[in-house]
Formats: C-alpha cells, sequence, structure tokens
DNA sequence: TTGTAAGCGTTATCAA
DNA sequence: TTGATAACGCTTACAA
C-alpha cells in the first residue's frame, strides 16, 4: 500500500479510504489512486484489514444432516456470492442432537471472529439457537424457517402458493382423484404444501377424501410406504402429488411393482426440483425451490445486518420472499 | 493474549508458543498454559496470526462446472478437513472456457493470500493451469487427474481395479454377455474403466465383442442413446456396466421403453455411487469413489506441501491412493 | 478533502 | 526454555 500511496504522492490513509469506496475522496484522487492501484497490482492483504477494521469478513453457515443436494446448492448460492462480496465462507456443522444444537453453537461462537450466520433449516427452528445468536449480539439470517417470528430476519418461499399452482395444474389436466403424500409433520412446509394443496381442491369445488392424504416424511422410504397404501386400494387415484421429489421418486418405484406405467395409467409430482426430479423415467414435474437464490438474498440481507451493527439508522428489510417457479416435464398425462 | 500470560505469569511469547505446539516449551509449562487458555475461553485471534505469520490459512478449490452431487461432496469433504486443521476454504469458480482457466487463476491467484489450492478435475487436466500454479510457488494438489506427472501431488483412485472388480462380480452371476457403455473420451477415468473391464473378461478368457462396447460421454443423455444402441439389438446383452450412474439410470429408462425388468431382464451396474443410485428402482450396484476422503487426504498433502515451503528438508508423500468399496444393491441378478 | 499517529493481536528475531 | 521488542499491513480517531 506505501508503494501505492508514493506512486501518487499521497499519505496511505488516502489509498485505504479510496479501496473502501468512502465518499469524502475527491474523484480525481480517486482515479489516480485506482489506476497506481491497477498499475502495481496491489491487493490489500486481508488479515492487515481484519485486524484493524476489527472485522473478520468471515460468514458462518450452520448446517446438520441436512439433504445433501439441498446444502449442496445452498452452500454453492452461499458460496458465490460471498466472492462478490469479499466475505469467506466458515461451514460449521452442529451435532446431530438437537438438544445440543444450541450448546454446540455457542462454543463455536466464542472466539470464533465470525462478522454473522446463516441459519438454514432445520437449526434455524431451534428457539434455543436463535436465543444464544441474540445473546452473542451476532447478526443472522434464517433461511426458510418453520415460524416467522416479526424480528427474525427471513428468507423464504411460498409453499402454499406453490402448491396450489401445482394443483390447479393436475386440476387443468382434467384430474379430480389425486392423492397426496404429506411432509415430515415437524415442519411447517409440509403444513403449507398441504394447505395450497387442499385449497386449490376447495376452490375448484372439489371435496377433499382423507382417504388418499397420507403421511410420509420426506423421505424415499417413507414415500415408498405412502404410495403403498395409494396404489394398493383398488380404486387408485389418477395423479398423486408427492411433498418432495424423493418421495415421488419412491412412488415411480412403487408403480413399477403395480405394473403402472407413469403418466400414462399415473400422473406424478414433485416438490423442489433436486437432481433426482431429472435422472429418474419420465422426468418428473415439480416445483423449483429457488435454493441458490435463497442463500444469495440471505447473504445480502445479513451484509445490510452487520452494517446496522455500525450505523445503527440504517434500517434494513427484514423478509425477503422469492419467487418459485412451476416446471413441466413429462410425469403428467391429461386425463 | 495477555490475560492468560498474567493468569499464569509468563509472557505472551510462551503462550504464543503453546498454541503452536512449538517443542521448546516445558511440558509443565504447557499444560499451564493450556488450562489456563481453557479458564479464560480465550480463542486466538485468526487475522492478527495471519498478519503476523504471514501465513493466510486460506486454501483454495478451483473448480468449474462440476457435476453437482461431486462437487457437493468433495466440497464437504475439504470443508470438513479444513475445519479441523484450522484452514479456511476460498472456493473460486474459474469460468466455462478451458482456454482462460491459467489466466482466470493467474488473475484470482495474483495477490490472493492463498497458502496453497486443491485442483479436482476437469482443471487438474490443464497443463496450463499447473504451470501457472508453479509460477507462483503456490503449493497444489491434484484430484484424479488425467495423467499423472512424477513431480505433481496428487490424490486418486484406481479405477482400473474397481472396474475389474465389478466386471468380476458380474461374471460371478454367470454373466457372459455384457455390454458396456464409455465414458467421455477426454477423460482417463473412461479408459481405466473399461480397460478394467476388457481386462477382466480377457483374465476369464471371454473375447470382448466390439459391438457390445458403446460411446458415451457420461451424461444422462448420451447413456440414453448408447442403452438404446445396445438394446435395440435382437440379442441383447444380460448385463450392462455403464461408466457412470448418471448413464445407469438412462439404461433403467430405456430399459422401461423395451418393457425389460431389472434385474430380471436386465442386470445393470454403475460406477460413482451418486445419490441417483440409491433413488432409482431397483437401488443400483455400483462402485463407491471416496470424494469426501479424497477432499481430506488432498488437504492432507497440501497442508504437508505448505510445510515443506517453510522447511525444506522435510519430503511428503507425494501420491495418494484411496480405495473404492463395491456396493452390491439390487440391480444384478444371477444369469 | 487529506494527513498524522496510534494501535489492532499475533509471531519472528534475538538475547538472556 | 523463556522473554523483550519490533514488526506484520491496515484502519480508526483526530488534526489540519
Amino acid at each position: 500500500m506505501r508503494h501505492v500511496a508514493e506512486h501518487v504522492g499521497m499519505s496511505m490513509m488516502t489509498v485505504s479510504r479510496v479501496l473502501n469506496n468512502e465518499s469524502s475522496v475527491k474523484p480525481a484522487t480517486r482515479e489516480k489512486v485506482m489506476n497506481a492501484v491497477q498499475e502495481l497490482g496491489y491487493r490489500p492483504n486481508i488479515s492487515a484489514r481484519n485486524l484493524a477494521a476489527a472485522q473478520s469478513y468471515f460468514l458462518g453457515l450452520i448446517y446438520d444432516n441436512p439433504s445433501a443436494a439441498y446444502m449442496s446448492e445452498l452452500l454453492l448460492g452461499a458460496l458465490e456470492r460471498c466472492n462478490q462480496k469479499g466475505y469467506h465462507l466458515v461451514v460449521q456443522s452442529c451435532g446431530p442432537e438437537a438438544a445440543t444444537w444450541a450448546d454446540e453453537l455457542t462454543k463455536r461462537l466464542t472466539g470464533s471472529h465470525l462478522d454473522g450466520v446463516i441459519v438454514p433449516p432445520p437449526v434455524c427452528d431451534d428457539p434455543k439457537v436463535l436465543e444464544a445468536l441474540r445473546r452473542f449480539d451476532m447478526p443472522y439470517v434464517c433461511i426458510s424457517p418453520n415460524s416467522q417470528l416479526p424480528d427474525t430476519p427471513v428468507v423464504y418461499m411460498d409453499d402454499r402458493q406453490a402448491a396450489y399452482q401445482m394443483t390447479q395444474h393436475l386440476l387443468e389436466q382434467g384430474h379430480r382423484d389425486i392423492g397426496f403424500i404429506l411432509g415430515h409433520p415437524n415442519q411447517e412446509s409440509s403444513r403449507l404444501r398441504y394447505q395450497g394443496f387442499s385449497q386449490a381442491l376447495g376452490d375448484a369445488g372439489i371435496r377433499i377424501d382423507e382417504l388418499r392424504v397420507v403421511q410420509g416424511f420426506y423421505s424415499y422410504k417413507s414415500g415408498f410406504a405412502a404410495a403403498e397404501r395409494l396404489l394398493s386400494d383398488t380404486h387408485r387415484p389418477t395423479a398423486i402429488f408427492a411433498s418432495n421429489d424423493d418421495m415421488a421418486a419412491a412412488v415411480y418405484a412403487n408403480a413399477q411393482r403395480y405394473n403402472l406405467r407413469i403418466p400414462d395409467d399415473l400422473s406424478v409430482v414433485g416438490f423442489d426440483d433436486t437432481p433426482t426430479a431429472s435422472i429418474i423415467y419420465p422426468a418428473l414435474t415439480t416445483i423449483r425451490q429457488p435454493i441458490a437464490e435463497m442463500a444469495g438474498a440471505a447473504l445480502d440481507m445479513l451484509s445490510e445486518l452487520i452494517k446496522k451493527k455500525k450505523d445503527p439508522d440504517f434500517e434494513p428489510e427484514l423478509r425477503h420472499k422469492l419467487d418459485f417457479e412451476l416446471i413441466q416435464r413429462d410425469s403428467v398425462a391429461r386425463k
């Protein structure tokens, strides 16, 4: 940095200010400095900056036992935005025991020099975790939490609306007798997806047959069992709406045992648009969750919150809703 | 750190030495310091350490357009080991144009304060990239590169041996007429897997039918086309060995169009053990690549290389072979 | 709008 | 085996 300063005949402070985009620099000076930086190929030393500014530019991502596909997309999305914004991501895995999430976190947070953390499900649904975070005065953003507390920054998607739209799609294709496989009872998304489904049916004036709604747990295995209940019935539904892609894949598997061809004998739709959806045959019609975008939005929000910590007048948005997309592939036939 | 030093009545230097595991500390002193560290809940400031030690504890992971599943496992594996060793991972995405990988890299490396980089495929197969790395005197480790140059540190798996063993498994189940779908012609793994296959056949005294060996490109789509060529034959093979799981999934899809039941009418095996392998029905017999372990091993090797940079007498291993695993599931039947 | 001086928390160096 | 002191490269706080 000294080189640059000498090169333009100014003090290091001016260079520093230019590099940090501070407003109190004359444009001409700024440009001169920028040129010198380019010319000399100068890059600031991150450690020195962090040390002096008492900021680490480290962001935490707390996770536990997630679906690998979900985690991977989240990670990639977060990583990319981090690179853009000059942050670094520290991925922290909590233990699998729900009771200790908060303790684990406390341990890791103590003396870690994180500027903020991103909290995806299911960790964000532990009130103790959020409480610990607040105790540390650590900025955080939750992703798709079960409940949206008023003072908690969140990034989310409208699961209810997505399920509603998917059900409408089935209805438009002439299906009237639709089976539904629920997600995990502890997760709000399950409830929302079911709500969207039943509301669409209600709005179309179709009475919901409770025998057609079976419990699943978002796992392949649970989906297989649920499909069994739906398909073993002599009077089968013409379409099945599985609350996620893994369970939809399980419906495919079980349908084969009954010699049912998809979509001719049975239409199937899923939710999430994981890689699974394109690799099973026929390719699955599903809802695309913008997971990577969520991570990006969460990072944006987090950096605002960090800014707010220094300048409390600043009032960042606390909730950000992202759009889903209904992806039509080959698993739905006209009835 | 001062607190700790005062607490044990010693200088900060001693504390520093204990924390860095230096040998020249009396065990009694070490223990006392450690206790104080525990008691006071002291955590070193990473930025300050990096600044003083002129090490960043940042490691780069250079990637481009990888299979999401592969990347995700690699990432998670690398991340975990990084956490253990006190490193941080900076994930760098190169552009998709092969011509510019090295340039991209040069740009990112200039002034970035990375201590070393991990180079997974396909980036590690660009000689210019390796050359650039050497020019920067930047320690690096390649993962599963196409060619193993003598002075290049690598972590790899024995693809040939794995394919050999898989073919033996098929042979043991009584299959004699086995179709093979090749991987991408530019990737050495394709060649090795095919070598293993043909060698196993040769060792069993079976002549290889060249019509049974069809080109694929590791993609679902290419696998589908390849399967078509194999299955449209009136005299069909009794088993198909696809060079990866995605292509095996495509064989499943195509088999359905011919009303072939797996494994009764057709046995199928894959390679990689991606999540796909467990989500398709019936679950796929395949080879598990220890991707996360490779990342871990690469990190170990990298930290040795970084050590060597300071202490050139030190001679770390330059190649590390990891074990694969043959995972038997439900896609192979006795013939 | 720019500059000066002090210090951020650690480790390297040299001396004891 | 331990300690004193000077960096490390940058930013904050204040002064000009």
